[in-house]
DNA sequence: TTAAACTTTCAGAAATTATTGAAAGTTCAG
DNA sequence: CTGAACTTTCAATAATTTCTGAAAGTTTAA
């Protein structure tokens, strides 16, 4: 399989991404190419078109399945797994989101709760507790934005795309609406 | 200086994840630390407490201070440095997630939007440049939202808090006072 | 100036994470 | 069954990241 620089450029920037994404650069050159490319690939494309061996390719593709951002597809009279994105564009960032809390926000958001009912007791440190409830107000917003986002239709996807992307003009608009003058920031 | 169990937990709890949150674990127990604790500390309190070298200490303050996390104050009389989160829990809050924007939104955004337009002469690959695209739109979208967010003032905050979190509640009762009937999904 | 009290730097060591490729496992047509 | 066509596993190795601590740098009081 040969790549034209645009594909390569992408698949490249990608992997270099990947890191700050939370999988490493293997994993996030193969999403990148299973997502740019329109026919499913098979782990041999995969390898060849990315120089990385087969076991390394075997091991992103698991990844990628427990993320839920790929399914394998399967050509009839071929016994090979083809791999396709699982899911648009929105579908996958939304899911990209959802692993993300799950993983970064939901043990936080555990751990809080618990220090905070079993220092209920305990009349002690004052600021820790109280900083430790605000973490968690902070933490359980976000986690309940990013849940929200991803039980959103598509009908509420497109509402805010028009809005121009932004809370601040959602909130702008109902202040209009209930002639409430808002201040500006 | 002597951790209480609770602080013990709290900050070992933000080294674990702090790989996902973009920093080394002991970039995240300095963190925590600095953060649950209400008086200013220093580089020999940090180490100490931590069982961390000096040096490590020291880049890691450095690190911090870039993300704009903690800021440096002085006590009369005494050369040390003593470190303070910069700003409530909030601010921090809105702080990490406009650095992580910028490191984890931007630079791809940039790679798309040349990407597109270096490929708007040529006419290959519509698929390609289609996902491109799409990519491109989700992520800034979710980079306008962030962005909303860090600019958004405590008025708006307090607002949104009240309607108890949740970009799809604003959008309801944005509809709400429409008197258009949603379709639930 | 000097020296004490700090902080930062950075080369090497340690720890962690990613990758390879050969061997083992699986599946299915014949 | 059997073997060909696949996939997965995993021990060894490579690459990367983090950490240490000694040395160098900085600042200030005297």
């Amino acid at each position: 399989m040969q790549l034209s620089d645009q594909v390569q450029d992408f698949v490249l920037h990608f992997g270099e991404m990947g890191s700050c994404w939370g999988f490493n650069r293997t994993v996030g050159q193969l999403f990148a190419l299973i997502v740019i490319t329109e026919q499913p690939l098979c782990a041999d494309d995969l390898a060849q078109a990315l120089s990385v061996s087969r076991g390394n390719v075997s091991m992103g593709l698991k990844e990628l399945q427990a993320w839920r951002l790929i399914k394998p597809v399967h050509k009839p009279g071929d016994r090979k797994e083809y791999y396709q994105p699982a899911g648009d564009v929105w579908q996958l960032g939304a899911t990209v989101l959802e692993v993300r809390r799950k993983r970064e926000l939901d043990p936080t958001l555990s751990l809080l709760r618990d220090l905070l009912i079993e220092s209920s007791d305990k009349p002690t440190d004052d600021h820790a507790k109280a900083k430790m409830q605000e973490i968690h107000d902070v933490l359980e917003m976000l986690a309940g934005w990013v849940t929200d986002l991803q039980s959103m239709n598509p009908d509420k996807l497109r509402t805010l795309m028009k809005l121009g992307s932004g809370i601040g003009k959602v909130l702008d608009v109902k202040d209009r609406l209930l002639n409430k003058p808002k201040d500006e920031h």
